[in-house]
RNA sequence: GCGCCUGUAGCUCAGUUGGAUAGAGCAACGGCCUUCUAAGCCGUGGGUCAGGGGUUCGAAUCCCUUCAGGCGCGCCA
């Protein structure tokens, strides 16, 4: 919560209790902050306070309560009070707000907004975990840059973090790679060709698959699991291949990685936990929470009214839930985590409420800091994605052409930029990741290439654009000879620069409320209504050409929004390039 | 059938613990570059907040219910 709020709940406090010093049941100062609100227009002041809330406790009407209070209220360098209707509207004293304000973004000297609330907590969280042999295609990109983006806001505000790419490494598909690979697969193609090669490896396989089982025939089914067979006993050809496959997929989304700026701390998958799994059957057993139920082991779910969940197959295989119980007890003995988020799409719901239920019913008390952060379904021009059906986009190719989009505006509108390559490539990946980040994650998404490719509006370029063009004013001011001056801040009096100043100081709020709802958009927003709010003050009013004082406050105004621009497109993995 | 989620302007979405006249962007139309980046700014039009009940001084927001859509519900992950 800002400061003013606190400074403003502490002079509602004591004008309440001047003004009715026998009343009982009042809330306190802290409690008074929380009841404030921002007001819907700006006439109405900088925050507001709702007498309804009093008028019970002191037995009179609201706009009675706002009148007495106003008039109570007496902290002329910091507010003025006016009673309007039930509601007592502050207005804050201008220029010391925002000496304040400024005052507060500068000396954080880049770092407006972090703090140290995590200290000595850690935070897990489990993202991207793409599977092996697959392309990273759109349907990637929210748990990717949704973790990515809760890792940076996290860290800014002082937590451990550790990011974990849960790597889905294990299972017969690798077994049937390698079949294909044996009967058609050559070396150097593959090597060349990458995960795309794999991948048409894997559709020829099941090609031919389908048509032995025409023909009643399962022998390269068979052969695919012999091979994984082959991987879990360790043979030392089948590892080779599977390993040489893995590293494949992950060289080829390194490249994805790095255009997004994306790392881990961990890429422990589920093939680092398949000797971690007999823990997990013995303590269950041990717990006596393993029955057997059609000749799979489950665990009972019925009290917690869900269906029962599975950890053994009949044949005596482990599950998804299994291993996913199994990496949560190493990451807890591991890192020893406060929290450990999984940003995973809201499909997987009931697959996570069950087995966080099986580790609470193990007696594990941090099963409650099990976070599933859920985002929506990503579509293709309203379709399900389909590799199959040719409904897929690689990431690449979005990057790609947002990129050559981004170098065609540059070529038409500043043809003089230095390195366009190089701002081309921040604004084009700038636009796709700031889109993902944007509305709420639980949203489903439809992708149309026309809406990825728009860099007009609401966008990640208008923010980069803008936080560029504050960079350009500051580095013409300090073009220009002038000896230094203290600012007066009755230059930033105006309804613009006020609006900025009130956004500014809600920032570091916004981003709190961001890692406590798992809500990557809300920096999205807070720092889009910071570039909104720049643009206006912009227009506005003179910068360079102002007089001395109100130029240097100006310009110190213009510096604390570059900075919280910046760390706003930082927070959500957004790079901000000077010019564009 | 049961469970989870969603429903706000033509489209995509905001809307803070219930608060003042429900807001943006896109699209459409009309303005603004001899002045700090026009990827910008200003303006116009556009709404039964899915429907119906209820709680309350006050509901897009909370409760109940109906409808529509998405997702999920034992040996895939």
């Amino acid at each position: 919560m800002d400061e003013m709020k606190h400074t403003l709940a502490a002079i509602l406090d004591t004008a309440i209790r001047t003004c009715y010093s026998t009343a009982e049941g009042l809330p306190d100062a802290e409690a008074l902050a929380g009841l404030l609100e921002v007001p819907p227009e700006k006439e109405m002041g900088d925050y507001a306070f709702p007498c309804f809330k009093l008028s019970r406790s002191l037995r009179a009407a609201p706009p009675q309560i706002a009148s007495a209070l106003a008039a109570a209220v007496d902290a002329p360098d910091v507010c003025d009070a006016r009673a309007l209707g039930g509601y007592l509207n502050f207005f804050f004293h201008r220029e010391r707000f925002a000496a304040q304000t400024v005052e507060k973004v500068l000396a954080a000297d880049g770092r407006y907004g972090a703090s140290m609330l995590g200290a000595g907590k850690t935070v897990c969280i489990d993202y991207s975990s793409i599977n092996i042999a697959k392309r990273f295609h759109i349907g990637h990109l929210s748990t990717t840059m949704i973790g990515h983006s809760l890792k940076r806001i996290y860290d800014f505000l002082g937590y451990t973090t550790v990011g974990i790419n849960h790597l889905g490494d294990w299972g017969t598909q690798f077994g049937k790679l390698i079949s294909a690979y044996k009967h058609w697969g050559d070396a150097q193609e593959i090597e060349a060709g990458g995960v795309e090669a794999l991948t048409r490896l894997y559709v020829k396989f099941h090609e031919v698959a389908d048509e032995q089982a025409a023909q009643g025939s399962h022998a390269l089914e068979d052969e695919g699991r012999a091979y994984f067979k082959a991987i879990e006993d360790g043979d030392p050809e089948a590892l080779r291949l599977f390993n040489w496959f893995k590293e494949l997929t992950l060289r080829d989304c390194a490249r994805v990685y790095e255009l997004l700026g994306v790392t881990f701390d961990s890429y422990a998958g589920e093939s680092f936990y398949n000797d971690k799994m007999g823990r997990v059957i013995d303590e269950l057993k041990a717990k006596n929470l393993l029955t057997v139920s059609d000749g799979a082991s489950i665990v009972d779910l019925e009290d917690a009214d869900m269906p029962p969940c599975l950890i053994l197959k009949k044949d005596g295989a482990t599950l998804y839930a299994t291993r996913d119980i199994a990496a949560a007890l190493y990451r807890a003995d591991t890192y020893h985590f406060d929290k450990c988020l999984y940003v995973v799409a809201y499909q997987q719901d009931l697959h996570f409420r069950q087995w966080f239920k099986v580790v609470e019913k193990m007696g594990y008390p941090w099963a409650q800091n099990l976070v599933h952060v859920a985002f929506g379904m990503i579509s293709y021009e309203g379709q399900t994605l389909s590799t199959r059906k040719g409904y897929v986009v690689y990431l690449e190719d979005l990057l790609r052409r947002a990129q050559e989009k981004a170098l065609e505006i540059i070529r038409e509108k500043s043809p003089n930029l230095p390195d366009p390559e190089t701002v081309a490539r921040q604004v084009g990946i700038g636009a796709v990741v700031y889109a993902d980040l944007q509305n709420n994650r639980i949203k489903d998404i439809d992708f149309w290439w026309d809406r990825a490719l728009n860099f007009d509006g609401e966008t990640g370029p208008y923010v980069q654009y803008t936080h560029a063009r504050c960079c350009s004013v500051l580095r013409k001011g300090a073009q220009q000879e002038t000896p230094a001056v203290e600012p007066d801040y009755t230059g930033l009096g105006d309804d613009y620069a006020q609006e900025l100043l009130r956004l500014l100081s809600r920032f570091p709020e916004a981003v709190q409320d961001a890692a406590e709802k798992y809500e990557p958009s809300m920096v999205t927003r807070a720092t889009t209504e910071i570039a909104k709010a720049y643009n206006k003050f912009y227009y506005e009013n003179r910068i360079l050409e102002a007089e001395p004082g109100v130029r240097e406050a100006r310009l110190r105004l213009t510096r604390a929004a570059r900075d919280t621009l910046r760390t706003g497109l930082y927070l959500i993995g957004v790079e901000a390039p000077e010019r564009m």
